[in-house]
DNA sequence: CAAATGACGCCAG
DNA sequence: ACTGGCGCCATTT
């Protein structure tokens, strides 16, 4: 038995739950939360399902951005909540992650 | 089944 | 810094 879907239940826990242990303050990229469920080459997957507003209010979506530390389109609310709870900006559109991200799991 | 799409990542210009 | 192209891979058309 097993295997016929790929985007399982399990794996979107896997995902959220890394997203649930990022500290306030802090950001992560759709990279690294790929690399660490095992799954490197699927970041876009990462934000395919983060991208399902389903999610939204339950988990702390906004503290995930890009490489770059750029914000995620069509997620208008993300930049007041980072600011919230105090997440450096290098402009307006993208966070310091040089300061903010989440690297202490390493 | 082929082509397009996307909250990505890396590199070149 | 910004843009475009390519690789990646599940889902959608």
């Amino acid at each position: 038995m097993g295997a016929g879907k790929i985007l399982t239940d399990e794996l979107i826990y896997e995902i959220l739950s890394v997203v649930e242990e990022i500290p306030e303050g802090k950001v992560v990229s759709y990279g690294q939360i790929a690399r660490l469920i095992g799954r490197e080459k699927n970041a876009r997957l990462v934000g395919r399902v983060l991208s399902i507003s389903e999610y939204y209010g339950q988990y702390p979506c906004h503290r995930v951005v890009n490489h770059a530390g750029r914000l995620a389109p069509g997620f208008l609310e993300q930049k007041a909540l980072l600011l919230a709870e105090h997440v450096e900006f290098k402009d307006d559109v993208h966070v310091d992650m040089q300061k903010c991200r989440w690297d202490d799991f390493e």
